[in-house]
DNA sequence: CGGCATTCTCAGGGAAACCCTTAGCCGGGT
DNA sequence: ACCCGGCTAAGGGTTTCCCTGAGAATGCCG
């Protein structure tokens, strides 16, 4: 069917903890005739050594892995062979999480719960040099660019805020509620309120609890680094 | 192909909402002669109505799933067939959802980072009418048990949760509002809304954006390691 | 200078969530 | 039989949520 002369073989690392996983992606590779899977890691001192040692076309990179984050991982690969693309595999649905993957240089973004065709097409698309983003996420990212007047691109949603938003925004990541922080800042609850609506529209989160859940990531990653 | 003479074959169904995941596992254990996959689910909804209408030997669950927990929908296959076996399969390697698995009354407990010897280990014991838990978590199991008067340092207050409870507690953990647990968990808010009391005096917290901080940091930790 | 945008501040008010109390039901244990 | 813990849920008072509106300070631009 494809003629060799014409189809060079796309060589692709899997790097993911879950054994059954890579045997299932390793399935759906190796049914294409132009896709070969040449080396397996579940964990990310193995990925970045396979990276380091082979030439490859393609990373499949899942997110979540024992040693350290797959997001470090697609840093440290980035550092070594910067045109080498990186498909990160992800069990979230999470915008946070595809946005920081796209910064972080990767070129795609795909969830675990889509099926083979996705998968196919996602790698397909990264291979041609193009981005991929499933369509929710995607959506959602437009959205999130070009919902508000002229942004500086990959701006992380954060830095929108302003001063007394972002102010608010530390203490509910510290845990305060709306009465709280009126104390602590001396102001009306009612300032709050509004603070707490606006600093939602901006992160684009619809719920207050979505709200928290936000504010505490964020105060816990500033925490580690 | 088969050598029916012997060995009967074993009817797998698979439940998991990661379509490669699947794979993987049916092409496991479509490579042993004596075991079959004869359905699979990537729901709760489906994997109870394949449960009713099928007939089955074993199921192969994973715990994580898009609509209701695994860990409720195990309780619903044992109303239906108490006597069918259910292999739980789960990305944590967290004591308590083990120990909650088999308190539920799954037959096994393995992880997903385990290989295909494990699996094949876990399925043919739990087959047998054995009870299947790595040694990793064995060890701790017993370890806690034993421990278990006495202690009040080292082990968190999430386990002292109800299974109800810790339900809704990895909801809230998810980013989800009152209703929306409430909705899907097919409850009155009210419920809910005492669920939340609870949690929140077994958890030692005082607020609700104390107990969103302390749900969203568990859940975090869960999904990173 | 006079608009114009943004930010910060706060009130009104209806809907929702929070939180305490009570209470029926069920299953397990002494 | 009894009690206890867990699950369910209603009643009701308090608080928060969240939309709308709106006045004041700042700063920018024509």
């Amino acid at each position: 069917m494809p003629p060799k002369s014409k189809a060079p073989v796309r060589r692709v690392l899997i790097v993911d903890d879950h054994p059954m996983m890579r045997t299932g992606l390793a399935q759906l590779i190796g049914s294409e005739p132009d896709l070969k899977v040449v080396a397996e890691a579940d964990n990310a001192r193995q990925g970045l050594e396979a990276v380091s040692k082979l030439a490859l076309d393609l990373v499949l990179l899942d997110i979540s892995l024992p040693d350290k984050s797959g997001l470090e991982l697609l840093k440290d690969i980035r550092a070594v062979r910067p045109e080498l693309p990186v498909l990160v595999v992800s069990m979230h649905d999470e915008l946070v999480f595809a946005e920081r993957v796209l910064r972080a240089g990767g070129r795609g973004y795909i969830m675990k719960q889509e099926g083979g065709q996705k998968y196919l097409q996602a790698i397909r698309q990264v291979l041609a040099g193009q981005i991929y983003v499933s369509e929710k996420m995607s959506a959602r990212i437009l959205e999130n660019l070009s919902g508000s007047p002229a942004q500086k691109t990959g701006t992380s949603p954060v830095q929108r805020l302003s001063d007394r938003e972002f102010e608010v925004f530390q203490l509910i990541g510290q845990g305060l509620g709306t009465r709280e922080i009126a104390q602590r800042l001396h102001l009306s609850v009612k300032t709050i309120e509004v603070h707490r609506i606006n600093i939602k529209e901006k992160l684009q989160v619809k719920t207050a609890t979505e709200l928290v859940r936000f504010a505490v990531r964020w105060a816990d990653a500033q925490a580690k680094s």
